[in-house]
DNA sequence: AAATACCCCAACCGCATGTGA
DNA sequence: TTCACATGCGGTTGGGGTATT
């Protein structure tokens, strides 16, 4: 088969010979890349324009990073990842240097087994029970422990104080005591898009604003300078989210201090659920919610822009100079 | 020393999306 | 609006190197 661009004239395969490396690296010095179709041609490589522009992206490009990835740049593929899932281009596009191919190769061949002999599965980043540790098998039916736990009702309650709240996205503080099994209800009013971040809880030092991954981050409040609260009717209140975020229009997500991935969906489509359940059957509606989170983690469409300043403000904590960073590009 | 298994990673493939005629 | 082509992305493959038997 081969790509279109291929089929025109005969094109090399396989590995790049030097010489090949020394004709692209001369051509796109001089002339820049242009169109990659006709890259091959111009630089009198018998490549396609696909293959060109690989090579180059991926090994000959001259602002590449060499060599094993350090301690830090793992860290920060394992908390992007977290969030985004096999979104390697996303994730590379946070490590200056490193390519998606790369950074793709290096967690298939080793963060990969780290997480795995950590306990951990690597696409949720959840501990795989111990049962399936050792089977390796997933029982239908089996609730995580999270799901197990009672569930609060939580009103969000976002007060605009500020004209321009839709440059300015407002904090959302919570209440000491926060059930992550709550179901979260969010103003029809307010869209999603202008809701980017919710501040966390520390019942140790109600100071932080939130934390990731249990990092604190000691962000000043005036930057968001619309202010809101949360209602809450904790049933739960040991166990207090370290963060959370918006998942899509129907639901926000996040992490718990026990380490759990929680899903809490809104208010409203509950309710719409319930038109057709009773109470009880309501319930287990958010406990498949909260299993639906692993499955749909990868798959979900939130907002990157939100995830990345979120991961962006984390992994940079201590290195909080540039609040550019956080800048919320909605 | 030879055969085999395993691992890493460069490169390819197919699909989705963007762009311009 | 449609079509063709270019580009970008994630999944997969296969070759070469290394470890193990």
């Amino acid at each position: 088969m081969g790509h279109s661009c291929c089929r025109k004239q005969k094109v090399r395969r396989g590995l790049w010979s030097p010489e090949e490396d020394e004709k692209l690296i001369n051509y796109i010095t001089t002339y820049g890349h242009g169109s990659w179709s006709s890259v091959p041609k111009l630089a009198g490589l018998q490549r396609c324009g696909k293959s060109c522009r690989l090579r180059w992206i991926n090994y000959l490009r001259p602002d590449l990073k060499k060599g094993s990835f350090s301690a830090q740049e793992e860290q920060i593929i394992i908390d992007v990842h977290r969030i985004l899932g096999n979104r390697w281009a996303q994730i590379a596009k946070h490590l200056p240097g490193r390519t998606d191919n790369e950074v793709k190769n290096f967690w298939n061949s080793c963060i990969k087994k780290k997480l795995i002999s950590q306990g951990l599965d690597p696409k949720t980043h959840n501990l795989i029970p111990s049962h399936q540790r050792a089977s390796n098998k997933v029982a239908a039916g089996n609730m995580l422990q999270s799901q197990q736990q009672p569930f609060s009702i939580i009103t969000v309650n976002l007060q605009m104080t500020d004209p321009s709240m839709e440059m300015n996205p407002p904090i959302i503080t919570l209440p000491a005591a926060f059930s992550p099994n709550a179901i979260i209800q969010r103003p029809s009013s307010i869209q999603t898009s202008s809701v980017p971040i919710l501040t966390s809880v520390d019942n140790q030092n109600p100071n932080i604003l939130w934390t990731v991954n249990g990092r604190e981050n000691s962000l000043d409040s005036s930057i968001f300078p619309c202010v809101s609260s949360i209602q809450n009717t904790p049933i739960s209140p040991s166990v207090t989210p370290s963060w959370f975020g918006i998942l899509d229009e129907n639901c926000f997500w996040g992490h718990n201090t026990i380490a759990e991935n929680f899903r809490a969906p809104r208010m409203d489509v509950l309710q719409a659920q319930g038109e057709e359940n009773n109470q009880a059957n309501e319930k287990v509606d958010v406990a498949e919610g909260v299993q639906d989170m692993d499955a749909s983690f990868d798959s979900s469409s939130f907002g990157l822009e939100f995830v990345e300043s979120t991961f962006l403000s984390s992994s940079t904590c201590g290195d909080l100079g540039s609040m550019d960073d956080l800048a919320w590009n909605f």
